[in-house]
DNA sequence: AAGGTGATTTTGATTACACAAAATTAAACT
DNA sequence: AGTTTAATTTTGTGTAATCAAAATCACCTT
C-alpha cells in the first residue's frame, strides 16, 4: 500500500527530528513530533502506533519513536523529492529560495518517479538543494556529514557557508541580503556569551552581528584549501 | 474555505460532463458523473448535495446537476492549471503527450497561483494544451468554440486537426503514430455507416481507416467550418 | 516514601469521503 | 392503469485523520 501524504509527513518529521537530535539515542519524543507537524499530542501518538504496526517505525511508549530501516528509506525518498523540487523551482522556474519550501511541501507528495528522475537529469544530478541540504539518491542513500556552524567553527578564519538549516522565509531573505548563502565566504570575528551574539565579517569586509540562535543555523566548512566533510 | 482535491475533481467532472452534453440542458446525470469519477452512484449523490449547499452547483434530484457561476469559475481554474501543467510537462520537461495527463491530474490540486503564473509566462501565455484543449484565463474565461470532427467535417477537403478529445494514452500514441496530432493536415476520403468507419488520407497521402467513435474524438477546422448533424 | 509536575496516552466525538445494498422514483412497456 | 426496468437516493458501515479533555505515567523533589 502506498503511503498517504500524512504518513509521508510523519516519516519526514521523524527523520528530521532524529537528525537534529544528538548522535546518541535518536528517539524523537512525541511532543516534539506533534509540534513539528502541528497536531495535538494525542493525534501523534495514535498515528505513530499505526506506523509501528506497518513496520515503518519503532515506538517505545513514553519514550519516543525512531524510524525503522524501511521507514528511513521512505523518508529519504520524500526528502529527495522535496529537495530536488526546491532546486528545480529556483534554478529552472526562477522562484526565490525563500518561497520554494512551501511549494515543495505540497509537490513532494504527488510528483511521479518519472518526473523526479527527469528533474534530477535536468539539474545534472545535484548533491545539495538551494539551502545546502543534501539530496538523497534514488535508492535512499543520504550523505550525512557533520559540519560546524558559525557558533562552533574556528574564529578569525575564512570559512565557506555550506548550508542554512531553517526554512523560514524571512530568515532566508535576511541571509540572502547579507550574503550568507551557501557558497559565500565569511569569517567569525567575535562571539559574546553575554549579548548572545556573533559578529561576522562578510563579503567586502562588511560587519554583521547576529544572535547565537541564528548563527547555529548557518553551517560552514573550512575554506577552499582545507578538507570538506 | 478552499476546496479539497475531491471537490475540485467533482467540479471538473461536472464541467467536462456539461461540455460533452448537447448545447441544451447541460444537466449532468448522476450516473455519468459517478462513472467519470470512478465512485459509486450513492457517493456522487451525497457529495453533490453538499456541493449544492455550498452554492457551487445546482442540483435537481433525479435529473442531474449543473455548475453555478461560482462552480464554473472554480472548475475553469482547475482546468487552467491542468492544461498549463500538461503543456509545461511536454514543452519544458520533455515528457510524451500521452503521459502528461495523469501527472497533471495530481499536480493541478497543489500548485500555487504563483507557480502557475510563472509557467504561463514561461510558455508565452498559450491558448491551448498539447491536446488542443483551450486553456482558461486566470479569471476563469474559456474559449468554447464549436468545431467539426472527422465525423462531421466536409469530405474530400484538406482540414487541420485542432484538438484530440480523449486522454487515453494508447489512443494518443495511435494518433501520434499516424500523424493526426493538432496542427497536422488530413482529408476525409469516405465514411461508411455499415462498417462504422472513416477512411482518411493523411500525411504523405497515407491511408488510415479508423472507427467512427475514434473519428468523433478528432476535431478539425478547415477553410470552411460548416458542420452538419 | 510521598507528592507534584509535565509529558504522554486514552477516551469519546467529529469531519470528509467512500462502499454495498436496500428502498424509492421516473420513465417505459405492455 | 399496472408492471417492469433502470437510474437514483437512502441507509447503514467503514477508514483515515483529527481534536479536546480526562486519565495515566515517569520522573524529580522534598
Amino acid at each position: 500500500m502506498l503511503p498517504s501524504s500524512t504518513v509521508e509527513n510523519y516519516l519526514k518529521a521523524i527523520y528530521l527530528g532524529e537528525a537534529q537530535l544528538g548522535e546518541g539515542q535518536r528517539l524523537v519524543p512525541m511532543g516534539q513530533l506533534a509540534a513539528a507537524l502541528g497536531v495535538a499530542p494525542g493525534t501523534a501518538t495514535t498515528m505513530v502506533k499505526t506506523l509501528a504496526e506497518s513496520g515503518l517505525v519503532e515506538y517505545e511508549p513514553y519514550n519516543g519513536v525512531r524510524l525503522s530501516a524501511a521507514g528511513e528509506k521512505l523518508a529519504a525518498l520524500v526528502l529527495r523529492r522535496h529537495r530536488l523540487i526546491e532546486l528545480f523551482l529556483v534554478r529552472v522556474m526562477g522562484l526565490g529560495w525563500d518561497e520554494v519550501h512551501d511549494e515543495a511541501e505540497q509537490l513532494e507528495h504527488v510528483v511521479s518517479d518519472r518526473l523526479i528522475e527527469r528533474i534530477d537529469d535536468m539539474l545534472g544530478r545535484p548533491e545539495v538543494d538551494p539551502h545546502g541540504d543534501p539530496i538523497p539518491t534514488a535508492d535512499g542513500q543520504i550523505a550525512r556529514h557533520e559540519s560546524a556552524t558559525l557558533l562552533t567553527c574556528p574564529m578569525r578564519q575564512r570559512v565557506t557557508v555550506t548550508r542554512v538549516t531553517d526554512q523560514d522565509a524571512a530568515f532566508l531573505r535576511f541571509i540572502e541580503q547579507h550574503h550568507l548563502m551557501p557558497g559565500e565566504d565569511v569569517e567569525v570575528e567575535a562571539r559574546d556569551e553575554v549579548s548572545d551574539s556573533v559578529r561576522l565579517k562578510g563579503r567586502a569586509n562588511q560587519r554583521i552581528t547576529i544572535g547565537t540562535r541564528a548563527a547555529s543555523k548557518v553551517r560552514v566548512s573550512g575554506s577552499d584549501t582545507s578538507s570538506r566533510g
